[in-house]
DNA sequence: GCGGCGCGTTAAGGTTCCGTCAAGGCTGCT
DNA sequence: AGCAGCCTTGACGGAACCTTAACGCGCCGC
């Protein structure tokens, strides 16, 4: 199911959404300020962030700024009408798409579609096998070569899935960090090693000498095929 | 040069887009009609299309089709005003955006710019190679040309980065200082000496006469491709 | 020829970073 | 209420890394 999390003051805004987006499968959760509202991206993660640029707190694009800042989750931004110069800004900040007030819901929902249609990662291989194990992405398993499927907690499995996306990349303990926990764990290493570890411990033949998932010290993991 | 390739029956538009794009640094081809526009598409592989919905020869949303059907070229939509159900279509259909005519300019080379940065997921060319060895600065990976990779520690890899990021040009030590260590240590060339002394001994086949990795005696270093 | 200067090389400390283990808290289910 | 699975947190030994110093070499000017 899509999450769409709205950003915006005013209430009529906010209901008239909620019942249209809800009524088309949509989860959509909201806040009525920038601060909350960035907090509440950080938090659930929406699919697809509606935000409006007209604040009580701050500027829109200082919202778009400071999610742009760790993630490329899509955003559509509502606007008053005659705010040319507003929009533009928006949409050099980094923002998708605007819809200007009053606005049609077919149109909204339109962009909506197309905004998380562009979102979705290239349908390509969502499975990477190696002599010991296979990781079926879209299946969301892994099967050891024996046959045997590993269990993973959800946090094991987020880490993976990173990971195995940037299939020969070294990814950034940053990057990690912030995609499975949120922009405000940067520091929290400790998590990295504690789960690593339990990745190793599940897929690698020998963990204390790991084959797939390197450690290099001081930037970051890499998955290696 | 960003390509351009604008499809729309209207002269005085053709004309305008073609005056304000070519101003701006784009590089601008036209077509007429929608079978025309195909070809185009086709022919000359434009980083992005603009297209007006309506032509005389087709329906936009066939275009559309037609475009989407073997690529992802971002294509945005020009429409009257009113023709709301046009506009989804079009968005439902596989368009990026759309501006209603009459726009302003800014609007739609803004509208512009969003489209081109979603399309080009690599913002440089991160791949550097020489016979010995080859740069992944995107994977953060060098790979000898014997297939074994080799092992950086961050601050060698930071060095590296400069240095082939400024391929064939010279990079003053103060500069390199600067941007590893920080502007406290402009004066400490002993670092450069012992981090170049080890960058060579794991890239070049004869770390006492280098090849790629160049000394100018007082004045900084160079890598050579 | 002699001393200074810049550079390359090496190795030893000290510090940071990583793997590992285990205890405690939280949540959801029975 | 009790339990099991999962996530957080802290501590510790060891490995990887950075800093620093010392020495050798070639070049240049004196």
């Amino acid at each position: 199911m899509t999450r769409v999390l709205v950003v915006d003051d005013e209430p009529s805004i906010l209901r008239a959404l909620r019942i249209n987006l809800s009524a088309r499968e949509y989860d959509v959760s909201t806040a009525v300020d920038g601060t909350t509202g960035l907090a509440a991206v950080a938090r659930e993660r929406p699919d697809v962030i509606i935000l409006d640029l007209g604040l009580p707190d701050m500027d829109g694009t200082e919202v778009i700024h400071g999610v742009r800042g760790w993630t490329s989750i899509p955003i559509i931004v509502l606007s008053a009408w005659g705010q040319e110069s507003q929009k533009v800004a928006a949409l050099d900040a980094g923002a998708d798409d605007y819809v200007t007030k009053p606005f049609g819901m077919d149109e909204l929902l339109a962009r909506l579609r197309a905004a998380v249609r562009r979102a979705a990662p290239a349908p390509d291989e969502p499975v990477v096998s190696t002599p010991d194990f296979t990781v079926d992405l879209a299946a969301k398993q892994v099967i050891r070569s024996n046959g045997e499927d590993v269990r993973l907690t959800p946090t094991e499995w987020q880490l993976l899935e990173i990971l195995v996306r940037n299939n020969g990349r070294l990814v950034t303990q940053r990057q990690l960090l912030r995609e499975v926990w949120g922009p405000s764990y940067e520091t929290e290493t400790n998590y990295l090693r504690v789960y690593l570890a339990q990745l190793r411990r599940k897929l690698e033949p020998e963990p204390s000498r790991p084959k797939y998932l390197l450690t290099e010290s001081g930037m970051g993991y890499r998955f290696k095929t």
